[in-house]
DNA sequence: GCCGTTTTCGGCCCGACTGTTTTCAGTCG
């Protein structure tokens, strides 16, 4: 079988990571890089793409030649170019990048000298000395090397969104409450609301930047300070989480949010875009030479370069300027759209609280419905519904509607995608419910084509409704199942199955890129939390950031839609 | 290696901080 997406960004990012060691063209570099990214991004599979014909030069930042590269890798499983290289550079020398303090430059300087290619032989030669003998390697540049190579060990680490928040809720009200300090803003991935975050940048606006600086380094959860200058600072909490502290004038805060948020690829297409009208745009403001043109805030800024304005969750350049070009841009949905809950578990099986007070729960947000969607009795962990006891549950939801007032509790289940594609309960019940979500609980190694197979025969029960967390994925923890995405996308629509975008944190499934490349195809979603009590609820927040980041409009969703209009689209 | 309402050649985002230097290279975001 053919590499996955992103298995072919890996071996460009490589690619890109050993011609920087050997001291190639830079921009070469970089255009390895873009391609990775744009492969990365793409939500469709190259092997699909390669197979429908699809000229693949029509991609961002793919040419005649990584056009063939790919065709190649995806025929041989290997890339000549980079496989040459290794002969000339050995292959372990890439992982010394992730060493902080150590570029290409130094470690060229390192393999040409000492012949060193892994953290053992850099640590063996830094402890004995003999570094020091290398022109610009001095005692604090090894003793951040030292440090570097302990911590490589469990390097790459990035944050989940949900766990880096309230940290960074704590420290803007920490900096907040410092006396002078006008506007604190976490900005980088953490306001484009990736499902991860690296680190932490916060940008704040004060009178006094120097009070701030050491007002900032005082925090009591900080572990290191890596750096401090006047107006920009660096340092590691006590959970490893690393935070930058930048600060800028007043006037310069648009055009420093806007650069502080990234990502870095929309933040060049948009210089360059300054740079064709013979402007200049840096954290500073829009210049023409030594002129400041403006840029006080995000809005001005992109209004100079006749764009609207366009959300951080957009910023990844994923299309977002030419739309915003074209006055094209999605209105996304936000979280008062949303009008019910979909997928919610009770005490009935694995859940921690009664229909009732789930209802309850839900009323309190400001829904007008939710469905109790239990899991069917294959999950025996769960101790999943048979159809006897998910009779009695339909029979009680029915008087507690009587009962309740100002929400509606629809009858559904979870319902077991079997092995060989059939649902864990008789069409006769899933009949009677108001909808039935379908999902895959174990099995998760077939082939891509087993599984493909698997969940569109599931897919073509007239009774399911929902297609829930589609790939599996646990952020983290396990990787999506694999499945054709746009061979699901295609039986989706034809039947008129919507998916899930799961707001549970550590799923987020469908993830941002799936969620675009499904809209195009003309899908429709629920964002869903999954709760199994009532605090639960409040993940909503997450799938929504998520169905954001994936250009997600009020109309795409059905759980923004009336509860009399809901039930008309959940029948099939 | 990519890309083109100035270009098929000659560009390719921009600045801060550190450490080791005597004015700047390397790294980072």
């Amino acid at each position: 079988m053919a590499l996955s997406n992103s298995e072919i960004a890996d071996i460009f990012n490589q690619m890109a990571d050993m011609l920087e060691i050997k001291g190639e063209n830079p921009f070469k570099v970089r255009a390895y890089r873009n391609a990775a990214r744009t492969v990365q991004n793409l939500g469709k599979s190259l092997e699909d793409l390669v197979e429908s014909g699809m000229d693949l030069t029509k991609l961002p930042g793919i040419g005649a030649d990584l056009s063939d590269a790919i065709a190649e890798i995806l025929k041989t499983r290997k890339f000549s170019k980079l496989e040459a290289l290794k002969k000339e550079l050995p292959p372990g020398l890439d992982k010394l990048l992730s060493i902080e303090g150590l570029g290409p430059k130094r470690i060229r300087q390192l393999y040409d000298t000492f012949g060193i290619t892994s953290l053992e032989e850099l640590a063996e030669a830094a402890k004995s000395g003999e570094i020091y003998s290398l022109k610009g390697f001095g005692p604090k540049l090894v003793e951040k090397i030292l440090k570097g190579i302990q911590l490589a060990k469990k390097a790459g680490r990035r944050f989940r969104f949900d766990v880096a928040k309230p940290f960074a809720e704590e420290l803007k009200n920490y900096l907040r409450s410092f006396e002078g300090v006008l506007k604190v803003e976490v900005a980088g991935s953490y306001r484009r609301r990736k499902e991860t975050v690296g680190d932490l940048d916060i940008l704040v606006v004060a009178k006094n930047w120097e009070a701030v600086t050491e007002w900032f380094v005082k925090y009591e959860k900080i572990k290191e300070v890596v750096s401090k200058g006047p107006t920009r600072s660096t340092v590691i909490l006590r959970n490893d989480l690393q935070v930058d502290l930048r600060s800028v004038a007043k006037e310069s805060y648009g055009s420093a949010l806007h650069y502080f948020t990234g990502s870095k690829a929309h933040n060049i297409k948009i210089r360059k875009m300054a740079i064709e009208k013979g402007w200049k745009i840096n954290e500073y403001g829009v210049f023409e030479k030594e002129k400041r043109l403006g840029g006080s805030t995000e809005k001005e800024l992109y209004e100079m370069l006749g764009l609207h304005y366009i959300e951080p969750e957009l910023r990844e350049d994923r299309g977002e300027i030419e739309a915003a070009l074209q006055g094209n841009l999605p209105r996304l949905v936000k979280l008062n759209d949303i009008r019910g809950d979909l997928h919610i578990h009770t005490k009935w099986t694995d859940g921690h609280a009664t229909i009732e007070q789930m209802a309850e729960a839900a009323k309190k947000r400001g829904y007008d419905y939710i469905a109790v969607t239990d899991h069917s009795h294959h999950l025996t962990v769960a101790k999943g519904l048979d159809e006897k006891r998910l009779r009695e549950q339909m029979e009680l939801i029915d008087s507690i509607n009587e009962e309740l007032e100002g929400i509606t509790v629809l009858k559904g289940i979870e319902c077991d995608i079997l092995e060989d594609g059939t649902m864990d309960l008789p069409d006769s019940v899933l009949k009677e419910l108001d909808l039935v979500i379908g999902a895959v609980h174990y099995k998760f190694n077939f082939s891509k084509q087993e599984q493909t197979k698997r969940i569109v025969k599931a897919l073509q029960n007239r009774y399911l409704n929902i297609l829930a967390h589609p790939t599996g994925r646990i952020i983290g923890h396990r990787n999506a199942y694999e499945l054709e995405m746009s061979e699901i996308f295609r039986v989706c629509k034809n039947e008129g199955v919507f998916m899930e975008i799961n707001a549970q944190p550590e799923r987020l499934d469908l993830n941002d890129i799936y969620i675009k490349a499904a809209k195009e195809d003309g899908i429709k979603f629920c964002i869903s939390t999954d709760a199994h009590d009532q605090m639960s609820l409040d993940f909503m927040e997450y799938g929504v950031n998520q169905a954001r980041r994936g250009w997600v409009e009020k109309e795409d969703l059905v759980n923004t839609k009336s509860v009399e209009e809901l039930k008309k689209v959940l029948k099939r």
